[in-house]
DNA sequence: TGCGACAAAATTGGCGCCAATAATTTCGCC
DNA sequence: GGCGAAATTATTGGCGCCAATTTTGTCGCA
C-alpha cells in the first residue's frame, strides 16, 4: 500500500558514506587526495549537508582524515600504522578459522570454490579493481560463517583503513598468483575441517599479500 | 606570544563526544535511556550543533544508537552481541600479552603494582564507578605496552560498546574479589615474563568478570 | 470509566546563509 | 625580472531557523 517515503537522513548519510568508501577502495580517490565537498555534491548528487555528514562518519571510521579549515582527505597510513593494522588483521582473521570450519556447509563451500575460480580467472584477464573486489567477496563470504558479527565488523573496518597505505598490494604478478594458490589451499583446509591449517594460511595470506620485502611484523 | 585561539569544531566535537562517552561509562546515562539534545546542551554547556556532532560520532562508534525522528539513546546490547563482544575482546586482549611482556619495564611494573593495590583498596571501600575506573586504568596502562596502537584502539572501542549490556559486571562481591586476585596473578606472570600465562589470565579475567551464569535479561 | 480522535506542545533534523580561513592571483617595489 | 605583500577568489564550517515528526494532553462519546 504505502509507497516507500523518501529515505531519512541517517540512511542517506550511511549510504553516501559507503559509496565514498567504495570509491576510495577502488582508488577513484588516492591516499592523500583532498575530497572537495563541492565535487562530491555533484559526483554523488547529494546536498552539501549529506556530504559533510558522510565525511564526518568516514573520519570517525578513520577511512579519511579531517584537517580543520582544510577539509577531508584520504588517510595516508604511515608504515608503522600499516604494520599494526596487518598485525591486528592477522589476529582477528585467524580467529575466524575455528568458527568458519565449524559452521560452513557444502553449499557455501561450493560458492567459495566458485569465487576462488573467479579470482583465478581475474588474475590473468581482470583489472586490478576486479581482482580486488572478487578477493574481497571471497573473504567476506568465508568470514560470514565465523558466527561473530562483531568480529566481522572489526575485520572490514581494518581492511578499509589499510587501503590508505602507500604499499602496493599485489605489487607483482607472482604475489597475485600466490594469493590465488592460497585461496585453493584454504579451500582444501576448509574441506578437511582443519581450522588450525586454515588459520595459518590466513596469516601468511595477509602477510604475503600486503607487505613487500623484509617483514618486520611481530604480532603483538 | 599568541594566546591560544578558541578550539576548532572537530576538537570540541571530539572532546564533547568523549565527555558523553565517559558519562555513559559512569552510568550517568543508562542503557536504553534517551539523550535529549536540549539537556545535553545545558549539561555540557555546548551548542546544539556540537551536541549533534558528538552524538553522531558516538553513533558511528556504536556507543549510542540513532533512531530517526526519535533521537539518540544509549545502545542496548543484546545477549548475543554481548557474547560476541566478549569473545572478540578475548581475542584482542590476549594478543597484547606477548608485546606487553616483551616491552614492559620495571617502572611500569611498579606503577601497575600500585594500580592493583589501589583496586584492592577500592574493592572494599570504593564506589562502583571508582572500582571501574581504577580497573580501566590498570588494563589501559598495561595494554599501552603492547606496541600496537591500532590494537589498543580496537580494545577500548569494544570495551565501551560492552557497557550497553544489561549484564551487571561484578554482580557479586566474590567476583570483584576474584578480579582483584587475578590482577595480582597477572602481575606475577608479567614479572616472570610469562606471556602465555598472562594471555590465559586475561581470557579468564574477561569471561569471569563479564558473564554470570544463566542471565536474567529482560528485553527493554 | 475506557477509548479513540483531535489538538497542542515538545523535540528532532534538513538546510541555507555567511563568517572565518586558506589558496591563488595580482600588483608594486626593489 | 624576481620577490614579497596585499587583494581576490575559493572553500570550509558554525549556527540558527523553521518544517517535519513524535509525544503529550484534552475532549467527546459510548
Amino acid at each position: 500500500m504505502n509507497e516507500r517515503k523518501r529515505k531519512n537522513t541517517s540512511t542517506r548519510r550511511a549510504m553516501l558514506a559507503n559509496e565514498i568508501a567504495q570509491a576510495i577502495r577502488l582508488r577513484a580517490f588516492r591516499p592523500g587526495e583532498w575530497l572537495r565537498q563541492i565535487d562530491l555534491e555533484e559526483r554523488f548528487e547529494a546536498t552539501r549537508f549529506d556530504v559533510r555528514s558522510a565525511l564526518d562518519e568516514l573520519a570517525v571510521r578513520k577511512t579519511i582524515e579531517h584537517v580543520p579549515n582544510r577539509g577531508y582527505r584520504v588517510a595516508e597510513v604511515d608504515l608503522k600504522t600499516y604494520e599494526e593494522i596487518l598485525a591486528t588483521r592477522i589476529i582477528l582473521e585467524r580467529a575466524t578459522a575455528e568458527g568458519v570450519v565449524a559452521r560452513i556447509d557444502d553449499a557455501a563451500i561450493a560458492r567459495l570454490d566458485a569465487l576462488a575460480a573467479q579470482f583465478s580467472a581475474a588474475v590473468t584477464t581482470g583489472s586490478r579493481t576486479e581482482q580486488s573486489e572478487i578477493n574481497r567477496a571471497f573473504h567476506q563470504f568465508m568470514y560470514s560463517f565465523c558466527g561473530n558479527a562483531v568480529l566481522e565488523e572489526m575485520i572490514w573496518g581494518l581492511r578499509d583503513r589499510g587501503r590508505g597505505s602507500q604499499i602496493t598490494v599485489w605489487s607483482s604478478h607472482e604475489l597475485l598468483q600466490k594469493s590465488d594458490r592460497e585461496h585453493f589451499e584454504m579451500m582444501a583446509a576448509l574441506k578437511a575441517r582443519d581450522a588450525e591449517r586454515l588459520a595459518a594460511l590466513i596469516a601468511t595470506h595477509i602477510i604475503k599479500g600486503g607487505v613487500v620485502g623484509p617483514v618486520p611484523v611481530e604480532p603483538g
